[in-house]
DNA sequence: CCGCATACCTTGTAGTTCTAGGTATATTAT
DNA sequence: ATAATATACCTAGAACTACAAGGTATGCGG
């Protein structure tokens, strides 16, 4: 990534189970995907990328197959799961704790001015 | 941390330094602003905060003074240094670049709707 | 034919947090 | 008095995550 590394953990899955919500990709469509959709702010490595795939398949998030591209090449694409999807609300509703959380000490203080 | 420990790494750094940005502070009492901050979203541990803060204070970012408490015991007081308040500014900024990138993916993709 | 983009994969390293301890003092309950 | 709890600091080792750096292979353009 082009960020801090660190910030990165913990959201990669919840990046990559969220582009498969969107339909089948392979994983070297996913680096791309996700680089356009963030204006080239994530830039994901192969080797963060695949173990995570790998990860996510032996769990049953994720199942696979393959098929052969226009061009030729086999690519291997990915597809959500049920409980990918689970896992998916599951990471989405964490984000969101984390995300205000994060605001809220950045803003100095819950609730500053909740009970005005 | 009550969330998946995986979110915090990058950000713990950040949020130390937010709180010392309103006023010097000692370890245990950082554990229990953030949680207050955070309508107690985020309960550092001390095994994640001391190392954090002694790493920050030999990086000259914090420098530190005892000081006896009303009750007579010593607590160590940490002040943020003007390097300190520099790499605080760089990591909100670097958060402000995450958090916009997640929010994009989340959406579906950057500027979806930015040209219409 | 050679270089580049595509497409997949793995190993080892570095960074971060947490667990699980340890030490010590002050307050509160028994 | 004494035991338990809260305060207050610290560290070593385990677990997890991302990355760097390597490898393999195919298709296309010059």
């Amino acid at each position: 990534m082009k960020l801090d590394k660190g910030l990165m953990a913990g959201s990669s899955t919840m990046l990559v189970l969220t582009l498969l919500e969107s339909g089948d990709m392979y994983g070297y469509q996913m680096i791309e995907e996700l680089s356009r959709r963030s204006n080239q702010v994530f830039q994901m490595q192969e080797g963060t990328l695949y173990p995570i795939l790998h990860t996510l398949e032996k769990g049953k998030y994720l199942s696979s197959y393959e098929q052969q591209a226009p061009t030729g090449r086999m690519r291997k694409y990915y597809k959500l799961t049920r409980k990918g999807r689970e896992l998916l609300t599951e990471k989405k509703s964490e984000w969101e704790k984390f995300h205000r959380g994060v605001e809220d000490v950045l803003s100095g203080g819950a609730n500053a001015l909740s009970f005005s």
